[in-house]
Parts: structure tokens; sequence; C-alpha cells
DNA sequence: CGGCGTTAGGAAACCGGTTAACTGGCCGCG
DNA sequence: CGCGGCCAGTTAACCGGTTTCCTAACGCCG
């Protein structure tokens, strides 16, 4: 068979693409047609015969349409972007995958933001926003006080506050934090512990300060009395100083923390103190990875559905772009409790 | 003051943005000036004090250019793609969060995409390459007979291996892997190791191999025998798997790891096998994270410069988009030991 | 004083799609 | 038979930039 005479005549030397023109003229139709029947636009009529002609010259030119034309023609350009408070946290990252996932699926692509500071959140927004390049903004990384939230709002851009829910917004997307408080509690009762405490993220966190609200409410539930509450950093060395504060005072022999970087760095905090896990101290981490069965002891966990909710909010963020109104969304996925040794009954 | 006549009038209601146009009409000018004034094209010619309007319009309204437009006038995205194995490995994480941020630096965007197997890469390809959007590619996920390798040399898509390289390719930018393995050596000498092993990565990994084949090398010559060279998965239980196999078979009184996850599974297959840590066996990890300073006990790692390698990588990619030729590197970064507690001499 | 080379900038085509407005032909109906 | 309406498309404007080619005005020179 020669070489289509349409297509390498007019296009050059450098190998490009077929174009919507060069479909059309394949299918002996001007480029309205094709358009309109390659998008299947519900009010425009033409004949089977005409759509299939459409249909098998663009199969068969590989036809692709370029995104940039077809984001300068309609104004949207099919990204969304997500906003993270830190890259290196396997948290944020696990919500990303389940975004990028999604969005992938529903053929839009997204772009990850590190937002570690007032100024970078603001760099990010008008570098991705300001010049057209996302349509809508996935926040994860929401924060009492940010200068992102009012100038979201400000803006009419589209967005949604994925896991730190923002009160008022009418547009977060989050898990059922009550409930994974509520199983490490009752996980703790039925090993017998009496005493508990909570190594609980920062203050004015959405999901930190509910775990922490939660965790006050189920305990005295389930007969537990909580010697403490400590509002730390979600890192290591949070977890270790949360530890250290709680063990030091109290007579607490189980604790929960709300990340896995806390209860790693709480497992470290609590053999400082001089004290055996499980023996002395049970300890049960917020979120399950893969790491958590090869440390010493393998540490029980609250397994969060964080790849779902990231799904959840890539979901949320497409409809909104789609014409939906937003709405707040508690996902249905239920956290569940990988049982390991970093739990047992207190001695 | 009354607002911009030039502006609110033409834009309509919702609040769009300056054109170029409208910096134009401002400063008095025809869009061509304008754009070519704001490019600072370097064969136009215009008076300081038209260039200094045109500056001043394009400030005071705010302007920034509409990157689909540009892209489609220009058929430049300014934008790459990254490609990496697996999103939930710090290692990869962190090599993407390098190139993020330098490629930020110089007005790309990157979007990051995942390559777990043949399939998932090529949709990638099309989906990111195919329609325009991205530019060029990081390709961090380089494993031997990929497909994705053929059809990038077939493509004429800028692109770089990053981290992983791929022999002959002349792209290639990697860190000194093999002076990771001299560090870990040499410190097992200091130590007074004599018997040593390896916990590799999978085969036809280069930088697996390139640390292995080190590890054999440099091991004589600090006086050291190298008992056994596991080559296993990338992951906590790739590890444990390896540190078994050596301690079940040999005499071997250290172990280096070529990840942290392998050093995590690694200490874990090692407490399985009733060896203390570093009592019994001395343990070092490649990579460090704030995890290994609180495990228990802390391990020993090679800090490789990760987050320079993904800089180096963005520069590699945009310095071939904007016409120079791709060149192999070895960035200029050297690792470092960051010892810890999880080695110590021999008993 | 006429011709020529510069300088400073403008007009219009183009990138590759989408979409509003329009048209020719055919059918049905009064 | 004349007219309206629908079907099956077409034409052309437009999105917001970039770039090629052109020109008016000016100074210089012979």
């Amino acid at each position: 068979m020669p070489p289509e005479p349409g297509k390498g005549a007019q296009n050059g030397l450098h190998g490009s693409r077929a174009r919507l023109a060069d479909v059309a003229r394949a299918a002996g139709v001007s480029k309205a047609a094709a358009s309109k029947v390659l998008n299947s636009d519900p009010d425009f009529s033409a004949r089977p015969e005409t759509r299939l002609r459409i249909m098998e010259a663009a199969q068969a030119l590989g036809y692709r349409p370029h995104v940039a034309a077809r984001a300068l023609a309609t104004s949207h350009a099919r990204t969304v972007a997500l906003l993270v408070p830190k890259l290196t946290n396997m948290t944020y990252v696990t919500i990303a995958r389940g975004a990028f996932e999604r969005a992938r699926e529903r053929d839009y692509v997204s772009v990850m933001s590190e937002d570690y500071d007032e100024y970078s959140a603001m760099a990010a927004f008008r570098d991705l926003v300001d010049v057209g390049r996302v349509d809508g903004l996935i926040v994860a990384s929401a924060r009492p006080d940010h200068t992102l939230i009012g100038a979201l709002s400000e803006s009419r851009i589209p967005h949604v506050f994925l896991n730190r829910a923002v009160a008022g917004s009418g547009r977060n997307v989050v898990m059922d934090v009550a409930k994974s408080s509520r199983l490490a509690v009752r996980h703790f009762a039925e090993l017998g512990h009496r005493y508990v405490a909570h190594v609980a993220g920062p203050r004015g966190i959405a999901p930190s300060d509910e775990r922490a609200r939660a965790f006050l409410e189920y305990a005295p539930e389930f007969g537990l009395e909580v010697c403490q509450v400590e509002h730390v950093e979600f890192s290591e060395a949070g977890g270790a100083a949360g530890a250290a504060a709680i063990l030091e005072a109290g007579r607490a022999t189980a604790i929960y923390a709300s990340s896995l970087a806390q209860a790693i760095g709480a497992m470290h905090g609590a053999r400082e103190a001089g004290r055996r896990i499980p023996e002395d101290v049970s300890i049960i981490g917020n979120d399950d990875f893969p790491i958590a069965a090869y440390l010493s002891p393998p540490l029980t966990t609250v397994a969060m559905p964080l790849r779902e909710l990231g799904r959840f909010g890539a979901d949320a963020i497409i409809d909104q772009l789609e014409g939906k109104h937003p709405v707040d969304l508690v996902i249905p996925t239920e956290p569940t409790l990988a049982v390991r040794s970093s739990t047992a009954p207190p001695s």
C-alpha cells in the first residue's frame, strides 16, 4: 500500500501527528462534522454511514486530539492539581495515587504540588491556576488561617478539600476518622487495658482534632480512662516526644498514635523510656503500610482507606468541573484494624 | 479609581484574565510588539520607552500568558513527565521531589506517572506524549526488555533515563552508586568484620547490578570476604528473604542492603533467625530517611543524594528540550554514611 | 534631492481544535 | 403547487498566543 498522499505530503518531514483536518479530509467531511462525531455531540445529526467513515478515518490515522488546541478552544485543560503538605509522607502519596488513578480513568491528568508553606502554596496557585494549566484543585493541605483558603474562595476556581476538612466550605471529602479512634479504643478495651493515651496530630488540622475528639468520646464508652492526649507534629520526632511525655507522666498502658510515623517515633520513645512493647505499653498506629509488619515488634495499625479517599477526591473535583455542585462527603469505605504484635494485654 | 474600561467592559462577567491583546491595547502597541517584548525576542527592536510601557501594562493588568495558547502556537507545552516504578516508594518520591522543584525553577511543570507494568507505561505514553501534553520524559523506571524503551527511541520524544541507566543510550543521569558500596564495605572493615554479604536489588536493574559489582570489587580491597550476594525485590519482604538466606547459609556478620525497605526487612529476617543486631549481625541500609533513626536499633545508612539526582534529571531533560544534546552524567554530589546503632564490631 | 539602509513597529496568517449560524435538499402537508 | 421543517451536514469565527513578512519614517550618502 502506498503512503497516504494526503498525509505525507502535507505534514512535511518531522513525523507530526494526524490533525482533525486530516481525519475530516480522509472521511470526506468538514472539520466541524468530524469534531462533533468524534465528541459524540448529542445534537448533531449524521448518517450512520458518515459516522462510521469518520470513526474509521480517525482510527486509521491514529488520531488523538491535541490537548492544547482543545484546551484553548474550550478553556478546559482537563487537568487538576493536588496540593499535599509533604511529598515524602506516604500517607499523602497514597492518597495522591488514588486520585491520579481515578483522574486518569476519567481522562484527566493530575499534577502534584507540595504546599510546605504559605509562599509555596501561593506560588503553586499562580503557576498552575493563573496561567490556565489546571481547571481545579484538590487541596489536601488545608491548615487553619491558610492564605490559600481565602484565595480559593475569592478566585472562582473549583476546588475540594481532601482529608483535611475546612469547616463550612461545603466541599470536604473525608474518611470516617472517628471510627478509626473507635477501633483503636475498642481493641485496647478488649485486651483489658484501663488507662489509655493518644498521640494526636497538630491542633487545628481537622482529622487530628476529630480523631482526638472521638478518642475522648469513645474511651469512656468502653470503660477506659484517657490519661493524656498529646498534640504533636506528624513525624517520628513528634511521636517520640509525645510518647515520652505520656509515659513520664502517667499510668497509661496503651497509646494510639495518629500516623505511622508518629507510631514509629512512639515506639522509639517508649524504648528510650525503658518500656518494653507490648509488655509494658501497647501501641497502635494509624495508617497501614507494608513496613508496619516488619518493625520490631510488628505494629498493630488502623488501616485507613487512603487510596479510596484519593479516588473520591478526584471524582469530587471532576464532578464539579462537569457542572455538579460541590458537596461534603464522608467516604463509605471503613477503616479496619490490622492486629500485630505491638499490642497485648497489660501485665 | 474607576475600573479599567478596557478590561471590565471587554471581558464580560466571569473575571477572566488579561490577555495579550489587553496588554497591547493598554500600551498602545500591537499584539506582535507586546509578545516580542514580553518574550524578550533578541531580534526585535523597540524604543526603551515603548518596552517600558509594555512591561508596565503587563504588570498593571497582572498579565500571565495562557499556557494552552502558547503551547498551541509554539508546540511546546513546557511540561515534562516523570515515570517512576512505584509511587509509594520513598526513594522515587524523593527523586521526584527534586525533579519537580528544579523543573518549577525553570518554569516547567512536571507530571508524575506510575509505571508498574508494560501496559501502564504504554498507556501513560499515549495519554501524555501522543496528545502533546508533555514535551519530554524522565524515565526512572527502566527495566530490561521494557517495551517503553523501544517505543522511546522510535518516537522522537526527548527523554532521559534517571537512576536506572540504559546502557548505550547516551542519556543516563545517575548517582555514583559504586561509591555507596565502597562506603558500606569500608565501614564494615573499619569495625573489624571479615565476612560480609549483600542484599541486592533485582538483576538487570542498572543500579542494583552496579552496587553488587562494586561490592564484590571493593570488599577484597579492604580485606573482606564476600559470603553471598542475594538478588531480591526492593521490598521489606525481599530484604527479609535475602537476610534469611544469607544467615542460614553463611558466616557473614555484616549485611549491606540496597534499599531502606530491604534493610528493614533484613533486620526483621535477622531477628526471625534469632540473631541480635548489631551483636550478631551488623546491617547497613541504602538511602537515608528520617525513619532510619527511629528503628530498633537505629539503622546505619548510606545517604544517597536522591533529591539532587532529581534536580539533575530535570535539568537534563529541559536542556534537551532547549536544544542541547543528551549526555551521560554521573552527578557530582557524593553519598555519605550516617552511622547509627545497627552496626558494631563483630563479637 | 533621490535612493538606500535602518529602525520601530504593524498586519495577518497560523497553531488545531470547537461551535454558532447557516444552507441545500427532501419530505410532508394544506 | 407552495411552504415549512427537518435532516445532514458546511462555513467561518474564535480561543490567545507566536511568527513571518511587510511598511512608514528617518537619517545618511552621493
